[in-house]
DNA sequence: AGCACGCCGACT
DNA sequence: GTCGGCGTGCTC
């Protein structure tokens, strides 16, 4: 026996709860100087090739405790994660409750992430003998063990050995195999389509050892595609076939019955077909297997980034205040060692000069920096700043970068050719080996939390990954969320807490703007019935007539467009999903955007039969129309879900409106978010209050947040602005702090509320949701986990009451029905842990859930934990 | 997630 | 009887 054998520990790409554990692989000898933690590799698993990676290597053990496979192919010279992600990976597995194989898969570009491609071949005489075993399996037992544990279809003299090629009695059987003699290797996908109909002859040929499978696993790179369903036979043809259809397979034929039917719409999505049918793959699969039905790969989106030239900036002296921080943070970079800072600057402070300045020190040192932003603030000025000082040292991670961009853009990153990556959440991730800062920008946004598993913040895993390199971290906003600035201001045991640094003044020694808020029940008293206040409309005819600039804001939660009849009220619905169906310009149909559901647009109203169906949007039409009617000849740029679909719209439309082509920029959210224009001096905040009554126990921060951020977007330069915000609730504490600028008394106040309610950050949140088919075994389904989780908590002594002082404590409201009580043909509840303590509250949540998935009555319930949630609708 | 095995209901 | 659909279990 071979000493000293070396085992890779790998975590393979099967996201299940059985795999989510390591598995061992031998290494074979060729591979060793390339296998290290981080690897990606192939390895055989059950009958398929699949993608896996190595967490760590170890001696192998002797002897060993059970037969062991081997590596079979490296996938990346470089390994795509270093030591130090894989580790990370570890932790978000266990912080946010997902597998291991989802928080590593998140940290590398999709491009990577191969899937085994099926070839066949003819069978080697000499691969049975040599070959396979001896690269496949490392032989602990004896040698005819092995082979027949490994390959029980292949053990002794291959059957085809014995024929001839004149032996093959089956003509279709010589033409197959001519058929891959020539071209050595064909991918199973090609040779079933020359062959459609002799599936079982080549099942055969397999099976007595004649033709052999091998699976290589490809990455997916540029292209970005989904699986679709097309008829593989004509409209007539398949109406036939569906008319003799065997009674057996009847969710296939529903399946048939549901192509023909949306036949205009071929080919549809898979996934819309299974949520549609409540089908499985496997049925569509059988389908295709028939003959009846192909399943193509569909090119969904691409979208180029181009490249661009940008103007160098030098950097800027610094004022008082920022040169106090600037001093500060590299004091701290300059130990080398992990610390967290918040910076708390008011709009226009010179945040952004700071990240600058402190990233060319970062760089200096020779270690590299990520900046992170919200999506929407990734806009071309933002890019432009950086590029701008930094030159081709900066790789931007956007979201709009098709699969290969991004990938290019990824691996500048970890083979050192740049030195600063900027980018959304998941460029947190980025594969520097010696970070030496992390900057959050807009720390309080949302949009930093992933609603998809794996459900991680970017900014714990920031401070996370800082403690890993002795980096620094600086979270900056104008608003910082409750969460950081308690944490920074309680300045707690909790060595990750962040040190505050404030930066209360404009950098340029402007005065924030003048607030006013316009009270709208009194405009109504007054007979005003307009959506525009007096001052308003006076404020937008002043501009005009100066010729500076407005900008309005449409403060609309949900930013999609619904079909509704305007003489019933019938709003279009998704059937299999508690939600409204929403409008799709482009290709003019009614899509659900829970489980992809399709629909052409009704002429008449389905209910009542009338004519008036109409499209309620965002309503900034709306607004753009009436703008139009008060002052005739006015130009607007309106920004929108409708007018920023297409590609690099969002630049174009604030290009234009930069170059002062237009007088007026009115948008939602995203008009909010880090623009800058000189000649702005005039805030419209249209309706303040739409997002107050949302059940969201963080309303009034996101209200105040807004308002805030809107404001700072007037006269940030030599004109003085000028705001207003319109509101049915004049008096609301977010109202009111927001218009006077006063962070410090708004945070006070909602402090209060917080304690008093129990809300973070007074303690932590765990969301627990709950899915089934069937509504009353989902209520008992989950009532049983209620009950179960706050016994168990009881037992391993936390109160189970939020008013106790002690420190120990986990309660769990609910469960009651989700705020959409329906998706996919699923039932949905949930639940509401609250916890706050040092108890490993996460874990026991992840536990009892476990369990229960496990017992044979909750077969098919799903269970999906939100760890500190930031949706709670 | 696949992929095999095995049970059980509809058909020649 | 047997074909094939659908539940159950396993993957170093």
């Amino acid at each position: 026996m071979e000493m000293g054998n070396l085992v890779a520990k790998v975590i393979v790409d099967v996201p299940a709860k059985d795999t989510d554990r390591t598995f061992d692989y031998l290494i074979p000898e060729s591979m060793r100087p390339w296998i290290e933690p981080g690897s990606r590799v192939a390895v055989p698993f059950g009958k398929r090739t699949v993608q896996a990676f190595v967490i760590s290597v170890v001696p192998a053990e002797e002897p060993p405790k059970y037969r062991m496979r081997a590596i079979q192919e490296l996938l990346d010279l470089v390994p795509p994660l270093s030591p130090d992600l894989v580790e990370l990976g570890k932790w978000i597995s266990e912080r946010y409750a997902c597998n291991q194989i989802m928080a590593l898969q998140v940290m590398i570009p999709t491009a990577l992430k191969g899937k085994a491609e099926r070839y066949i071949s003819i069978a080697q005489q000499h691969e049975f003998t040599d070959h396979l075993p001896a690269a496949d399996v490392l032989n602990y037992g004896s040698e005819a063990d092995t082979h027949r544990a490994m390959q029980p279809d292949m053990r002794g003299e291959p059957e085809w050995a014995l024929l001839t090629d004149d032996g093959m009695s089956d003509p279709a059987e010589r033409q197959i195999v001519s058929f891959i003699q020539e071209k050595e290797q064909v991918p199973l996908q090609q040779l079933s389509r020359r062959f459609p109909e002799e599936a079982e002859i080549i099942k055969s040929l397999l099976r007595r050892g004649v033709l052999q499978e091998s699976q290589v696993i490809k990455d997916k790179l540029g292209k970005k595609t989904m699986k679709a369903v097309d008829l593989a036979i004509g409209i007539e043809e398949a109406s036939a076939a569906l008319e003799q259809f065997s009674a057996k397979a009847q969710r296939q034929r529903e399946v048939l019955a549901f192509l023909l039917e949306r036949s205009e719409f071929l080919p549809l999505p898979l996934k819309e077909v299974m949520t549609s049918l409540s089908v499985s793959a496997a049925t569509v699969k059988a389908l295709e297997d028939k003959g009846y039905a192909v399943l193509e790969d569909v090119e969904v989106f691409r979208d180029p980034y181009r490249g661009r030239n940008f103007k160098p900036t030098k950097p800027l002296p610094l004022t008082e205040e920022q040169q106090y921080v600037y001093e500060r943070i590299i004091r701290q970079l300059d130990t080398r060692e992990q610390g967290a800072y918040l910076l708390h600057g008011v709009t226009g402070s010179g945040k952004t000069e700071i990240y600058l300045q402190t990233i060319q020190r970062c760089i200096e040192q020779n270690r590299q920096a990520i900046v992170l932003v919200p999506e929407i603030a990734l806009t071309p000025q933002m890019v432009e700043r950086f590029k701008g000082r930094f030159g081709d040292q900066v790789a931007v991670m956007h979201s709009r970068l098709s699969g290969g961009e991004r990938y290019d853009e990824w691996r500048k990153i970890r083979e050192g050719r740049v030195k600063v990556a900027i980018g959304a959440r998941s460029a947190v991730f980025a594969p520097f080996r010696e970070l030496g800062l992390i900057i959050m920008d807009e720390e309080h946004e949302t949009s930093y939390k992933q609603e998809e598993t794996p459900k991680y913040h970017a900014r714990d895993v920031a401070v996370r990954r800082a403690h890993q390199h002795g980096a620094v971290v600086i979270l900056g906003s104008a608003t910082p969320s409750l969460e950081s600035y308690y944490a920074a201001r309680s300045q707690s045991n909790d060595e990750f807490a962040p040190l505050l640094l404030e930066m209360p003044t404009r950098a340029l020694g402007n005065s924030l703007p003048e607030v006013h808020i316009m009270d709208m029940r009194e405009e109504l008293r007054a007979g005003n019935r307009s959506m525009f206040s007096r001052a308003l409309h006076n404020g937008i005819a002043e501009r005009l007539e100066r010729k500076e600039q407005t900008v309005l804001l449409l403060n609309r939660r949900g930013h999609s467009t619904f079909v509704m009849c305007r003489s019933c009220g019938y709003v279009a619905g998704c059937p299999h999903c508690d939600i409204s169906l929403t409008y799709h310009q482009r290709s003019n149909n009614l899509r659900c955007h829970y489980c992809g559901y399709s629909e052409p647009v009704p002429q008449v109203c389905p209910e009542c039969g009338s004519e008036h169906i109409r499209y309620f949007g965002t309503g900034t039409q709306r607004v753009e129309e009436e703008l139009a009617k008060l002052f005739p000849g006015i130009r607007v740029v309106r920004m929108d879900v409708d007018t920023t679909t297409e590609k690099n719209a969002h630049e174009k439309l604030l290009k234009q409106f930069r170059d002062k082509k237009a007088d007026v920029l009115l948008g939602t959210q995203m008009v909010a978010k880090g623009l800058d224009f000189p000649d702005v001096t005039l805030v419209g905040v249209i309706t303040a209050d739409s997002a107050l009554n949302l059940p969201d126990f963080r309303a009034a921060e996101k209200t105040f947040q807004l308002l805030t951020q809107v404001a700072g977007r007037a006269g940030r330069h030599q004109l003085p602005g000028e705001v207003f915000v319109q509101t049915y609730t004049p008096e609301h504490y977010s109202v009111i702090h927001a218009s006077r600028h006063d962070y410090g008394s708004f945070v006070r106040e909602e402090l209060k509320h917080r304690r008093n309610l129990h809300y973070p950050p007074y303690c932590r949140l765990i969301l627990v949701t709950f899915s089934h088919e069937q509504l009353p075994v989902l209520v008992r389904l989950a009532e049983n986990y209620s009950a179960t989780l706050q016994g168990r908590a009881r037992q391993r002594g936390w109160f189970g009451n939020m008013d106790r002082l002690t420190s120990d404590v986990l309660d769990i409201l609910g469960p009651v029905a989700s705020p959409i009580s329906r998706i996919k043909n699923r039932y949905r509840f949930q639940c509401m842990i609250k916890w706050r303590g040092n108890i490993d509250a996460i874990g026991l949540a992840q536990q009892v859930a476990d369990e229960m998935a496990e017992s044979a009555q909750a077969q098919k319930l799903l269970i999906s934990l939100d760890v500190d949630p930031q949706m709670l609708m």
